[in-house]
DNA sequence: CTGATCACTTTTGTATACAATAAGAGCAAC
DNA sequence: GTTGCTCTTATTGTATACAAAAGTGATCAG
């Protein structure tokens, strides 16, 4: 993270992801620039890598603003990311080896010291985490399914979740983990895939229920349906 | 398609995907400029979304290189293809309206005389083909979906298959999008999602016996498992 | 007061110059 | 002959200046 575009990349998705800017908030390339302190040419580099990412949203005369999220673009996110990370995992069950499932152990041994102290260190969970999916993604061996899948990981909201997660929700995850490692030691693809899944679905459950509250959740639907 | 970046963008991909430039080939940002008509910063532009798309490969020390994709690779791209077309499939089923239903009639109205004309109107089929599937990914509402597959279906191999198709698999392919559509009719989305995974998974067949032979897969196999 | 046109301002797109960095060639030491 | 070093050269990264396009607002006709 040292060149200037590289910059100009995290300081704008920081503002946006933050808050700093609002939804809709119109993001001039000029002015981006002075705030990251880099001139315009590494910030068009970044704005366009955040469009891809949908947190920025241009308008048909190119003029740029700051993606608004709806409920149902969340869910979308998780939605994907569930089939993608179900499919990284499929692959990945039938690639494995005995080194692996040793690194993933030791990753999801850490994550279970860090939760069980009190209080729990989420970051150390965040990180070991991180790990754990992204060796998964390796072993997988599909360089689309990765490049497809980081820019969504990338993503504001996904990785905050464990933030909001309750004890039995840190153990719940360790858990699974640990399930879909049977899975790998078993070979079962199957088995792999649909662990994953859920294991995401869950994930987008928690969010949802500490973001948006259940009577929110409910407005929405019911919004939904007239 | 008159700004000068995507000018810099059709005019690298066509001669990555024509063959112009072979896997490996080192691409720097001045000779392609010049090759192009236009100046480096374009060429930059252009060059990042050929990166994203897979087509281009960079090391680590920031130089670009055309991308070789390999059969497995091929496959990869089908596999994600059949996935994510498979949802767009299952969420469209249930979005529908009867107006979509007629238009998706419509495009397959015009594939079926297109294939049975002598001889077969590969343009046509390939164009109203297009315009089926942007229309179910459409009728899907997932912003992040369409994001994720139009930098897959923008890929070379992919809609040039049917160049290589039978009579006899164009005829498949007519009578899959009829059944997909009555999957829509029905709301049925898991039919839905299924006639699309195996849609493209054939798709992925004609291709590699086309292009590579059963000779030259089995080769490929038997290399795989020693 | 409404609507249209035209000039002006702002913003994005492109070219180019310069800075930083990595590859490669040549030379020296071993 | 090989290894390691330095200097040169080629390539990428960044800044800035200019061109093109779009928005904005004022003025004037109706």
């Amino acid at each position: 993270m040292s060149r200037a575009s590289d910059i100009a990349y995290g300081t704008i998705r920081e503002m946006i992801v933050s808050g700093g800017l609002a939804p809709g908030d119109p993001l001039g390339e000029e002015a981006l620039a002075e705030m990251c302190g880099v001139s315009r040419t590494p910030v068009r580099e970044a704005m366009r890598k955040l469009e891809a990412e949908l947190l920025i949203r241009r308008s048909e005369s190119q003029r740029s603003f700051v993606a608004d999220w709806s409920l149902d673009d969340i869910e979308d996110a998780f939605e994907l990311r569930a089939i993608l990370e179900g499919l990284a995992a499929s692959r990945a069950a039938t690639r494995i080896d005995a080194n692996g499932i040793e690194q993933l152990k030791s990753f999801n041994d850490r994550i279970g010291r860090a939760i069980e102290q009190k209080p729990a260190e989420i970051d150390v969970f965040l990180e070991e985490n991180r790990k754990f999916h992204t060796l998964i993604l390796d072993i997988a061996e599909s360089a689309r399914l990765k490049t497809l899948l980081q820019t969504l990981i990338e993503q504001p909201i996904i990785w905050r979740t464990a933030h909001h997660y309750s004890l039995h929700e840190l153990r719940r995850s360790y858990q699974e983990h640990d399930e879909l490692i049977s899975a790998f030691e078993r070979g079962d693809a199957a088995w792999a895939q649909t662990i994953m899944a859920g294991h995401i679905r869950r994930a987008f459950h928690a969010y949802s229920d500490a973001h948006h509250g259940l009577a929110m959740l409910e407005a929405e639907r019911s919004k939904k349906r007239a």
